[in-house]
DNA sequence: GTGGTCTAGACCACC
DNA sequence: GTGGTCTAGACCACG
């Protein structure tokens, strides 16, 4: 993974980002042990802080829990894990729907146009 | 139009895209004036600054253009307003497939989606 | 105001009480303005990041609401308003019943401590 | 007895407050044995040096004592037993008072609410 | 002026 | 080693 810091998006939300993208794509178990805040400052060359922010909003969120002072683990709660799939996509379409709405494209051209250059999965 | 100060995107973006949406569309048209930069912050209950700063950096894009005292215009050149559309389809698509290709949706799913939740065009 | 750096409780946690008691007794009404970061920082003598992670809680409890860049302001929905003068009482009585439950003190003995050592009221 | 590894209250501080209220309460009398440190540890699934912490203290405050390697026991310092009943309750008041005395609550709704809620002793 | 983010580095207590 | 908090100071863009 890497982090863009002239990105408009803060570092700590591509981090929670791309720990979500990880869940919803499995690759990332309930209940998996995740990099300790040093060591993800360390592999992002970032700040413990923002390391720190980022975990410490995913905890809230009920995406990772922490126990004592042992590393912070995946959540085993499966309904919370499920839900980051969907909501993932959810954000991608409306945001795309916002921006595309408003300029009356049909939606055949729009539909083409995904069909095009979509290549997260061949079929 | 409205405006909402507390998204990400600044305030003057805002009021740029929106005018690129009313041009893409043909709601506004090569040579017809918009409001003053008074109006539109009256409109808009936006800072004139605001105002001034959106209607400066579409001048310097080539969007509007002012002569003298009058109310600024929107620009003839066609090559200009063309490209707005395409732009602004360009921008929506690459930045939702950047959002959902590391999720590993099926194409089919993603178009399923789009279809069901796009009414910008009923067909 | 002041706030103590060598307690338990950390120093962003006692600036949210500090606000939520100010809200509590109605010192603080809504809508009003509250310092900006810079300037309470100031006055506590504590960090910036400090007074901005203080705010940055309260506006995520819905405490406090702020518009673009002008200053934070306490928030005029009444509910969560009047859910804080409960929401600190209960708190403290919800402690304090947790910490002197397990003694078995006679209902009568803790009422008479807590009339002799109370002054926050006289009556 | 229980021990929650996320409260603010560190696990070996939690582990002391239930021996004193132990004591307070009688169910614990002079002289008598407690748990060896690696049986607590057990017990509470505590790590072995948490326990050690506790006991450390414990007897550093002279609630216990060790003679050889012979199990811990209750101390039969009478002084020292009766002292830690008010220790606990003056502890227990004091953060109350200190919670509820900025939010200026009259005093009879307080001892209205401890009434109603508190469930120590039935009378 | 405002809010927001980030780096750098330190300190603490707990386990 | 871990998580958590704090200071110090900088930078950015917005209004």
């Amino acid at each position: 993974m890497n982090v863009n810091l002239n990105k408009r998006e803060p570092v700590y939300v591509q981090v929670i980002r791309h720990f979500k993208e990880q869940i919803a794509t499995r690759n990332l178990n309930p209940g998996q042990e995740i990099p300790s805040r040093r060591e993800l400052a360390n592999q992002l060359k970032i700040n413990p802080n923002t390391a720190q922010r980022a975990y410490k909003e995913m905890e809230e969120q009920g995406l990772i829990y922490t126990e004592g002072n042992s590393p912070s683990k995946i959540t085993k709660d499966e309904k919370i894990l499920g839900a980051v799939r969907e909501e993932l996509i959810g954000q991608a379409i409306d945001s795309f729907i916002a921006a595309i709405g408003p300029i009356d494209v049909p939606l055949d051209e729009v539909v083409g146009l995904i069909r095009e250059k979509y290549r997260g999965d061949k079929e």
